[in-house]
DNA sequence: CGGTATCCCTGTCGATACTG
DNA sequence: CAGTATCGACAGGGATACCG
């Protein structure tokens, strides 16, 4: 169960929604958002707050985003490291465009089987 | 950057958003859909309107969305073989629940680099 | 604590050829 | 026209070990 794709088109999108997909296109991410949507969280609860994912690609999941501007990352100075991940204005933005979306998913696939579509 | 994933957890989501993922996560659906949702499309229709997707891919992709639900396939017992693809109901109110999303892509995506969050 | 470095497995996707 | 069958490529993702 791996080896999606989507990825990175860079420029040659079609249409806003397949633009979207390539953001929020990795395995986690929409998981990295959700819990992010809550609060700020540090690595290590991240690593908890999405239960099965590894260090790697949380890391690479979570450069990805920063890197599109969707999460911010906060780095302490401090004797113990410490470095918290918080939603961008467009974090927040795109949590709040993924509502419709959770809430299709919630009535259409999660607590029925796939047929009854009325 | 290609090779996604998600896929299908059968059951094991824990929000509404990364199941509908699991749903929309193969490359060329939200295209897919998007075509779909102009007009019911022949198989070679979509071909055309999906520029880059492989017969096998998006034959693959379209029993996936139909076994979802999504699209209901159509046969026409005719002398040149004649298939029609359309939106179902459900697949209506995900692509309703997919425009935020597409918005937000158009906007935070195309159209401009990645930093201007403001 | 918060990562990075390696290695490998896996699935998805792509190209081509062929069938009803 | 509408697919299916094979084969192979590719890249993401998982596991483990190690560093600042």
């Amino acid at each position: 169960m791996s080896g999606m794709a989507v990825g990175r088109r860079a420029g040659s999108y079609v249409c806003g929604v397949d633009a979207a997909m390539d953001v929020i296109g990795g395995k986690w991410k929409v998981l990295i958002l959700w819990a992010l949507s809550e609060r700020p969280h540090r690595f290590g609860e991240l690593r908890r707050a999405v239960p099965g994912v590894t260090e790697k690609v949380l890391a690479a999941h979570l450069r990805e985003l920063e890197a599109d501007g969707i999460v911010h990352r906060r780095e302490y100075e401090e004797v113990p490291p410490r470095v918290e991940y918080s939603l961008t204005p467009r974090g927040v933005a795109l949590n709040e465009a993924l509502e419709p979306l959770g809430a299709w998913g919630k009535a259409n696939v999660l607590g029925q089987a796939p047929e009854p579509v009325a």
